[in-house]
DNA sequence: TTCGATGCGGAGCGAGCACTCCGCTTAGTT
DNA sequence: AACTAAGCGGAGTGCTCGCTCCGCATCGAA
C-alpha cells in the first residue's frame, strides 16, 4: 500500500491483529458497497466480527479506511482499461465506460469519492495512460470526435453517476441508455461542442477538493 | 399554496407572524442557494432575523420548508418552457435544458430534492406537458431524434445535475460543454440507443422516494 | 387603556455520528 | 508455565443537527 494510510502500520502485526485487519477491510468493501460512504463505522465493525476499538487501533480514521480500499478499486479500473484495449475497431473505450458504469451500479457510491487520491499515485496515472490510449484509438476508428479530451472522458464518469445514484433502486438498467446517448454525443459531428473543455488542473482540483 | 405545507397554517396570521413567515421563505431560499439543503435551520432562522422557535412555529419541519419552495421553482421551470416554446425551428427544449441547467447551477442543489412533490401537483403536470410539446415541437424539426422520450429528458438533467455539483466550486461552466454532448447524443442518428427508456412510473419512484 | 390571545427567542433535548479510553484477554517468547 | 507486550470490546465522549418548550413580549380588539 503506497496509500495516504501507508506508515502507520509499520510494525509488524501479531496474527491475530493481522487477520482483524482483513476482515476489517473486506467488511468495509462489503458495507461500502452495499449502503454508501454514509455506513457507520459500527455497522463495518460488526460485519467485521470485531469491536469499533479494533478498527480505530487498525486505522487512524474512516477516511483512512476509505483511502485504503482505493488501490483495489483503480487496480480494478486499470484491468478493465487493458482488457478495454484489446477490442478491436475502436470500441475498447465504449466498453471501458460500460464496465466503469456497471462496477459503479454495483458498488454504492464508492468509485466518486475513492478516486478523491492524490494526483501522483501510481495505479491512477497508469489509469489515465490507458484511457488516454482508448480515447485515441476511437479517434483513430472514427467512434469519436477529435475535439473529445480526456476531462470530457471524466466529466462522462460523473454524469453517468449522477443517474446511477439516482436511479438504482428503481431501473437499475436505466444508465445504459443514458450512456448510449452519451456514447452517440461523442462521436463524429459537423457541429462543435461550442464550449471548452476543462484543463487537467481543474479536475485535479475536483478530486483532491471532494471526490 | 396546494403544497404538503398547505392547512398548516390556515387561519389568519398576526400581521408580524405573517411577516416572519416571508422573512424565513426569502432566508431558506438564499440559505439553500449558496449552501445547499444541507444548511442548518439556525443559519435560515439567522439570516431571517428571527429564532428558530419562529421557523417551527410557522413550519411544521425542515422539510415542509423546503416543500414550500418547490412550488416557486416549478414556477420557474413553467415560465422557462413557455419562453422556450415560442423559439422557432425545434430550438426551444435546447433552451429549455440550458435555462433549468443554468437555474440548478444558481441554485445549489436545491432543483433535485425540489422536484420531490406529490406526482399530482399542478404545477409539476404543467410542466411536463410543456416539455413533451418542446420535445415534439424538436422531433419535427428534425434535431432530436424519435426514440427519445420525455423519461429520457428527465435523465438528462440527472446527469447534467450529477456533472454541475461536481464542478461547480472549480469550473461553473463545464456543464455547458457536458450539455453540449448531451445535446448531440438527442441528435437523429442511424443506430439506435439500444436499450428501453425508463417508463413514467419508474420516473415517479424515482421522485418520490428522494428526489 | 386594558388585557388575553398570539407570537417570540434561544436554551435545551435526544438521536446519530466519528472517535477515545480503559480494564480485561491473549499471543507468543523465554 | 510464567510473563509481558500487544490486542481486544464496547461503554463513553464530544459534536452536530433537527426540533421542543416555556417565560416573556407584542398585537390589536374591545
Amino acid at each position: 500500500m503506497t496509500t495516504a494510510a501507508a506508515g502507520f502500520e509499520q510494525r509488524q502485526l501479531r496474527r491475530d491483529a493481522a487477520e482483524n485487519r482483513e476482515l476489517l477491510l473486506a467488511a468495509a468493501a462489503k458495507v461500502f458497497a452495499e449502503q454508501g460512504l454514509g455506513a457507520g463505522v459500527e455497522e463495518i465493525a460488526r460485519v467485521a466480527g470485531v469491536g469499533v476499538g479494533t478498527l480505530y487501533r487498525r486505522f487512524p480514521n474512516k477516511d483512512a479506511l476509505i483511502a485504503e480500499l482505493v488501490q483495489d478499486v483503480l487496480e480494478r479500473m486499470s484491468a478493465l482499461a487493458s482488457a478495454a484495449i484489446e477490442i478491436p475497431d475502436g470500441g475498447g473505450l465504449e466498453r471501458y465506460l460500460e464496465g466503469s458504469s456497471a462496477y459503479q451500479m454495483e458498488h454504492r457510491g464508492c468509485l466518486p469519492r475513492l478516486w478523491n487520491t492524490s494526483t501522483d499515485n501510481e495505479a491512477l496515472v497508469q489509469v489515465r495512460h490507458k484511457i488516454a490510449a482508448l480515447l485515441a484509438d476511437a479517434k483513430r476508428h472514427g467512434t469519436v470526435r477529435d475535439e473529445i479530451t480526456a476531462t470530457d472522458l471524466t466529466m462522462v464518469m460523473w454524469s453517468i453517476r449522477g443517474v446511477i445514484e439516482t436511479t438504482r433502486d428503481v431501473a437499475p438498467e436505466a444508465w445504459r441508455r443514458h450512456l448510449a446517448i452519451l456514447i452517440a454525443g461523442l462521436r463524429p459531428s459537423e457541429d462543435p461542442l461550442g464550449h471548452k473543455p476543462l484543463t487537467r488542473t481543474q479536475v485535479d482540483d475536483v478530486l483532491t477538493k471532494s471526490g
